[in-house]
DNA sequence: AGCACGCCGACT
DNA sequence: GTCGGCGTGCTC
């Protein structure tokens, strides 16, 4: 290295477990700002890195040896800009990831393999397209009518963006309004102030499904900006090809999933998570991070106004809406829904009055059946909900007690009775379904319990003459799949559509006057404390897909069909009232320390020996309770997940409880270097890995 | 994670 | 005698 030479710190993809935690440590001959996309060596490889500090290091070089000059420089594109590397650079250090490992991953896929002339190369090809096709001329857009409700939401939005940039920093905005209540409405008159203040607008939705559709109305309604999406179901190259025209500041409006929230925005001026509840927002892998809670910094970061929609928001947003000295977040309600239209009467049907036939209560009360056929007869389109796909979620002998057990998880393999098959929906291990008992041989081996296949079946059944489609993964599986089903459904030749959640999300079905939800209540008394969150976000949603149509919705009815039709869930449910639903919630929170009132870390370990999985854990709790920061915070005992064993690996994980943000953040920071340190004392553990902020525990 | 180097079995 | 199995170790 030359005398003259700078030392420059580089974010570059190297795996966490491999040491090389924080940027490395390059020579460079000029000094580069921060953010420049180069090329880096690596061992004998060749890598795209980001100038991360710039000359001022970081973390520590190696001393003594002599540092690898950098590469060549892409410098075709501006460099990420600093509030990006500010985000990444907070992403990391909070969900404990390495900051290359995070910041690479974060970039589109094809950009790591292209060489200075080969991106320079697309990147002209893409602008002189680009210019090849104008947007259309302007034409006059209609734009309904904000009702009284909408017009205070975006008057706040107003006030909010006027103040971006300025301190105090705006605080987000939590859109509450019920399904129906023009909530994207909002979002569209809010773009349409920061695109015509020359800003560009970023809005995350949870799901690709629901990508289209709302792609279509901004498109519809921005023609003459450029709109393009960030998902994972683009192509590498269309990929790619969005993310320079964001970062190029040639699209005007990015619409994304979670990884959205790293699209390089240079005039970024709103943000908006739709649906910011669902646990989409939450990576499950790698570097498990909200996209949600991100987003939220990055308007902080920014300085630009981030709006939180939601018909049943999570309950940390929701804590922070509430009005006292801790409120953070603004809150907007939209109570009524759009055109008049009220939001179905919901209806609990007890299951424990119907008598059982062999043991077995009927699917559908007769009840409910009645009011499916008053619907068809009256040319109404029913919605039929059922949490489990797959015909039935295990088979079983009753001669010697068999059950379809995966031999490679400790879950049961579901019989798909279409496709003639068990299926283990942990890890894809499939067989034909066998003609007897492999145990006894007997031949009278019979499902138990049932999914919408199933219920599928007996709809036909108990509905003869019925046009019914099914909608779950199974069957939106084939491409075009998803899309022709629901126009089946909009096209009104479709009476019931039975389904998984994905029939619940997002889809306006303006026909649909009934909805039932067939077996809910198996959340109400699952482990994880947030499930009776999820299940009432779920029928919420569930219930918004009906009486979207004002002309039908005030007879628009959901039948619950239930065996505990006393519980306190379901009498919020019947009145549609989430703020007493989520204050006893609060409460029943805040009396065990669970969040928002206390911070999560789940500790993970993976081995095909339960036992070195379990050693770990213990000796990791051990190594904390020594830690700075260690005290205060609780270790609890290591305890398998809901399903300990996939693909032949055991899994254990422990939950790490701390009374604030702050101390979780102290115990990690310690903690995870002397993680890395006690693997190799542990042969035979295949992975580990922590997830800060975990949404199941 | 890649991609080395490194020390023991069946082949042109 | 080599080609190659994947066991440990390093990469600014």
């Amino acid at each position: 290295m030359a005398l003259s030479d700078l030392t420059l710190s580089v974010a570059v993809e190297a795996p966490q477990h491999s040491g090389l935690a924080g940027a490395l440590h390059y020579s460079s001959p000029q000094d580069l700002p921060p953010g420049t996309l180069l090329r880096v060596p690596l061992g004998k490889r060749d890598l795209l890195g980001i100038v991360w500090h710039g000359s001022a290091s970081d973390g520590t070089p190696p001393d003594g040896t002599q540092l690898r000059p950098v590469g060549a420089l892409l410098d075709c594109l501006p460099p990420m800009a600093p509030a990006w590397l500010a985000l990444v650079d907070f992403a990391a250090s909070y969900y404990q990831r390495g900051v290359g490992e995070l910041a690479l991953a974060v970039l589109p896929p094809e950009l790591r393999k292209l060489d200075p002339p080969g991106l320079a190369k697309r990147v002209a090809r893409l602008l002189k397209k680009l210019d090849a096709t104008p947007l259309p001329p302007t034409a006059p857009v209609q734009r309904p009518q904000l009702g009284p409700e909408q017009q205070a939401a975006l008057a706040a939005f107003r006030t909010a963006f006027a103040q971006a940039g300025a301190t105090p920093r705006p605080a987000p905005l939590l859109l509450h309004g019920v399904t129906g209540s023009g909530k994207t409405e909002v979002y569209l008159h809010a773009a349409e102030d920061a695109l015509a203040a020359g800003r560009q607008a970023l809005v995350l939705v949870p799901e690709i499904n629901l990508t289209p559709q709302l792609e279509a109305r901004f498109a519809a309604r921005f023609p003459q900006h450029r709109l393009v999406s960030l998902h994972s179901g683009l192509t590498p190259v269309q990929r790619l090809r969005h993310w320079l025209l964001a970062h190029l500041g040639r699209a005007d409006i990015v619409l994304g999933t979670r990884m959205g929230v790293f699209a390089p925005l240079p005039r970024l001026g709103l943000i908006v998570v739709d649906e910011e509840h669902d646990p989409s927002y939450k990576q499950q892998e790698g570097a498990r991070y909200s996209a949600r809670d991100l987003a939220v910094y990055r308007g902080h970061l920014e300085r630009v106004p981030v709006i939180l929609g939601s018909a049943t928001p999570s309950l940390e947003t929701w804590q922070h809406a509430l009005p006292g000295p801790r409120q953070r977040y603004q809150r907007l309600p939209l109570a009524e829904r759009v055109g008049g239209g009220a939001l179905p009467r919901v209806r609990l049907f007890d299951m424990g009055v119907l008598p059982r036939t062999n043991g077995q209560s009927p699917v559908l009360a007769p009840m409910v059946v009645d009011s499916l056929r008053q619907r068809i007869a009256a040319g109404e389109q029913s919605l039929v909900f059922l949490n489990r796909r797959g015909y039935a979620p295990v088979l079983h002998c009753a001669d010697c007690g068999w059950k379809s057990g995966c031999p490679h998880c400790s879950a049961w393999r579901v019989f798909h009775k279409g496709e003639r098959t068990l299926r283990c929906h942990h890890c894809g291990f499939t067989e034909r379904v066998p003609r007897a008992c492999p145990d006894c041989g007997n031949l009278d081996i019979a499902p138990l319990g049932r999914g919408t296949e199933k219920l599928e079946e007996q709809l036909a059944e108990l509905l003869p003459g019925a046009r019914i489609a099914r909608l779950d993964a199974d069957t939106a599986r084939g491409k075009g799949q998803l899309e022709a089903r629901l126009a089946a459904v909009h096209a009104g030749d479709v009476d019931v559509l039975v389904g998984t959640q994905m029939v619940t999300k997002g889809h306006d079905f303006r026909r649909i006057t009934l909805v039932v939800a067939v077996n809910p209540d198996s959340a109400l008394f699952a482990s994880d404390f947030r499930a009776p969150e999820r299940l009432f976000a779920l029928l919420m949603q569930a219930a918004g897909r009906a009486g979207r149509d004002a002309a039908q919705a005030g007879a628009s009815e959901m039948w619950v069909q239930t065996w505990h039709p006393q519980h306190p869930l379901y009498a919020a449910l019947k009145t549609h009232d989430f703020a007493a639903f989520a204050a006893s919630q609060l409460a029943e929170r805040e009396a065990a320390g669970l969040p928002p009132f206390s911070h999560l870390a789940l500790l993970r370990a993976e081995s095909r020996d339960v036992a070195v999985a379990q050693a770990w854990l213990e000796a990791a709790a051990a190594l904390a309770a020594g830690l700075p920061g260690g005290d205060g915070v609780t270790v609890y005992p290591p305890v398998p997940p809901a399903v300990s064993k996939v693909a032949g690996i055991e899994r254990l994980q422990m939950l790490v409880e701390a009374p604030s943000r702050a101390r979780l953040q102290q115990l990690l920071v310690h903690w995870m270097p002397a993680l890395h340190g006690l693997r190799s004392r542990h042969k035979g553990l295949a992975r580990w890995a922590i997830d800060v902020d975990p949404l199941a525990i």
